[in-house]
DNA sequence: TACTATACGGAGGATACCTCCGGTTGCAAG
DNA sequence: CTTGCAACCGGAGGTATCCTCCGTATAGTA
């Protein structure tokens, strides 16, 4: 995973091998127990000193962001993958729903990558930029039929549906959830 | 303001007089740089010992519970005041406009308030279900007027217009967030 | 093998939350 | 007005977490 890791300056072997034990143990981390995660935790549980852990990932937001860069790109794989389905309304609720629980998976985490995916050149950026245009053919096929307002921008939408992962934080509710969801598309309809 | 910390068990002069500084100072700073104040900042500015302050808020969440108390009071006040209004869907638009102004006034403090809203019996669990009350009714004239669809909650409404705020809080932008909000009302409307 | 640029790791400084308890004071009774 | 004490004040200090600094270790190379 993450090509994006291996495409950089040459590094010495343990200084990689230590920032892939860091970076998955984080994942791990965040899988679990959301974007609340302790630093000096994931060092322990990573097998490395908390020094390396910041040489390798200065600030907090720069592990988070890492550790967020694969959905990023899956999100990307997974729209164009979704970008010649029958129906194009089935297509873009089905990836808007793949948004909603991706979030949900990364919890917590979303303010701290919200940051990041407005902050120009940097690596999760152009990831994030990336696979907004993926989904934007989505938003455009849906449109061209009619399914969907022409006035649509997909940037409301989406962060329409960070923002109901964000309020669903701390009381989990699928039925709450699927209820905002549900306003959502009906209000992204033709 | 905030009849509710009047009506409490008598308390030496000293001791409501601190209780009402230090709330006020949190109010302002909350309104000035949002949830994320810290205690004993709030403390020094309101001429107490920190000790002071956590004999009367001794969580964080108690403080910012009680500065958002009266915003809960004033939301229900205006929902009242909405009732009879005209147009059904217009006072109902109106007020969840101000459901959003009132959010990004008091940013960040959300995610702990939501907490509280949850747990029974709490005084603020209680002014915000009264506030919701009040808030039903105009959704419901709207939907008896045929103007928004039967099936819509106003639960859900609310909190994505909560999770509206809180996807806008590193980067507020008013563009957005008027999008985002249209979003939802186009989503709601019969 | 020996040399050095690179990387490791943990002690410790900084910040913020919250607790505890010795000292202080409002206020009611005499 | 004085007195007594319950209520209250305040800040020192414990805990948690973030992050930095620098002496030590080692991978890679000649």
């Amino acid at each position: 995973m993450s090509e994006a890791t291996v495409t950089r300056a040459p590094r010495r072997a343990d200084a990689q091998r230590n920032y892939e034990i860091i970076l998955a143990t984080a994942r791990a981390a965040i899988a679990e127990r959301g974007g609340n995660i302790v630093l000096e935790d994931i060092a322990r549980d990573a097998g490395v000193g908390i020094g390396t852990l910041y040489r390798h990932f200065p600030t907090r937001q720069d592990l988070l962001e890492a550790a967020f860069l694969d959905e990023a790109l899956e999100l990307r794989a997974r729209a164009v993958a979704l970008a010649d389905a029958p129906s194009t309304f089935d297509a873009l609720v089905s990836w808007l729903r793949l948004q909603r629980d991706f979030g949900a998976h990364g919890r917590s985490m979303g303010a701290a990558v919200m940051n990041a995916k407005h902050t120009e050149g940097t690596e999760i950026q152009i990831a994030c930029a990336s696979m907004r245009d993926a989904g934007a053919v989505l938003l455009e096929h849906a449109q061209s039929a009619g399914e969907v307002r022409a006035d649509v921008e997909l940037v409301d939408v989406l962060r329409l549906i960070h923002g109901i992962v964000l309020a669903n934080e701390q009381a989990p509710d699928a039925r709450r959830v699927e209820g905002m969801f549900d306003l959502v598309i009906a209000g992204i309809r033709a």
